[in-house]
DNA sequence: TACTGACCTTGACCTGCATCAAGCGCGCGC
DNA sequence: GCGCGCGCTTGATGCAGGTCAAGGTCAGTA
């Protein structure tokens, strides 16, 4: 996606090889000659957390991975409202190949450090690698079954049910990273201030506020501090987001919501 | 996608060559080697409206194109709410590849003619036709940005805005299709009841029902009669939607929200 | 210690849409 | 013709969540 106008530290160039998302991100499928070509073709830049990455409606200079921190992505109407529409993480991979304006904005909402390419080059590259372009095909596969859970979220769910559904997407990614079993105590940290959670959730921050408090209260959770939550009962909390049980993220890794 | 249990009628074959949506779906940067291997590899079948074409959580079995017709793709609640989130027409790609169990259902919502190949084998072609992979990430990627404009007025769209967004996207694509200019006297067809129509809005039947009533008085639509309506004054129309005029479609044929 | 601003919570009130209910128009079967 | 069911519209009412407003907490700074 494109290179914000704002001028940052880019990072020290580092080898493919050791890359802590070699895994998992875009390039994973590519084979020792690929990498070697993209390791000569990518850079890194830092964005400090609240900075803009790409603006709605400009011109897509660069595209690449998440390394590490967290992007949300957001589309606002002429008047201001505003809704997150993707919420990206380490491995993520962010901007859109074969298109000249960004359809979002995106910003930093943690410190973040980026893996880019030049929107050219790397549309020139994907064209001869076929590992490359399977897996972005996967990954935004994996993108749109995200997408379309959070439709159902938007479209039919109450606050207390957006809310439920929220926490227990990041309980369930809390749970992959740390390889911990998905259970009551885990402690999840929550990467978004209130207004973030808002505007994923179609809420206003107050409502947000009030449904958390009522988790609170019934004894679902407890927050350890303002960023910190303490699953104190997961089966009750899993009951409230209504989602079918038998249908939660059986295969991949496209984990409800977050892509 | 998976086929219904019920038995329908299979359509005589067709070769790919005299296809009509040849020059649009998936297969359409196939070279003619590779078509005579999807020409053998393909079937088609039909669905009358209201027919199930798979099920969610329902094996996948099949995948494929909608050659003519509509097709509705939905989430239901364990309640049975329900949300649209995917509404597919001619040359539109159902079902994914890579993935064992459909996350939604699919609906003929008019009667329909897919052309469809096995998952298995369609998954092994799409690993050696490097056309068909590009293509399908296209499209994919269409949809994603579709579901991005769907997920803004799940979020944050007014009844108002939501119908008369809904209203211009169908609007787009009729003059897209006829290839008349969009402007003031345009006849559209909607192919949906208005309880279709509250799915794809995340509204109830009577607020759709209400809002077109509204729109009626105040003059910028007529109905000629259920399915059909005149567009009386497209300007204010797409003031209400509230988007900005500037983003809507630049490139691509990613028609905001119908893929 | 006090001041400021960012972030969050809570309360009071209001409104847009859902819900519940009735009735209309039309095609279809008998 | 008549009755029936389906799709749609319209009206009355209620409530979830938005809006407006006040206040609390905490980190940073002077």
């Amino acid at each position: 996606m494109s290179v914000a106008a704002i001028p940052n530290l880019t990072a020290l160039h580092q080898r493919c090889s050791d890359c802590p998302i070699r895994n998992r991100a875009v390039c994973s499928l590519s084979s020792p000659q690929e990498l070697t070509e993209l390791d000569r073709a990518k850079f890194y830049r830092d964005y400090a957390a609240g900075q803009e990455i790409v603006g709605e409606g400009a011109p897509i200079e660069a595209l690449g991975s998440v390394v590490h921190g967290v992007v949300a992505l957001h589309k606002t109407l002429e008047d201001g409202r505003r809704q997150m529409v993707g919420l990206m993480f380490a491995s993520d991979f962010i901007g859109r190949p074969m298109r000249n304006i960004a359809p979002y904005d995106a910003i930093a909402v943690t410190d973040v450090r980026m893996c880019l390419f030049h929107r050219s080059q790397f549309e020139e590259i994907l064209g001869r690698h076929v590992g490359l372009e399977r897996r972005l095909l996967e990954m935004v596969l994996d993108e749109l079954d995200c997408a379309r859970d959070w439709m159902v979220l938007l479209g039919r769910k109450t606050a207390q049910e957006r809310l439920a559904s929220f926490l227990m997407i990041l309980a369930r990614r809390t749970s992959r990273l740390e390889k911990t079993p998905l259970m009551d105590g885990l402690l999840v940290e929550i990467p978004l201030t209130r207004e973030a959670i808002a505007e994923y959730l179609g809420l206003t921050i107050e409502t947000v506020s009030r449904q958390l408090t009522r988790l609170r209260k019934d004894g679902l959770v407890a927050m350890e501090d303002q960023r910190h939550l303490r699953l104190l009962n997961l089966h009750a909390l899993a009951e409230i987001t209504r989602d079918d049980p038998g249908l939660i993220e059986e295969d991949g890794d496209s984990a409800g919501l977050i892509g």
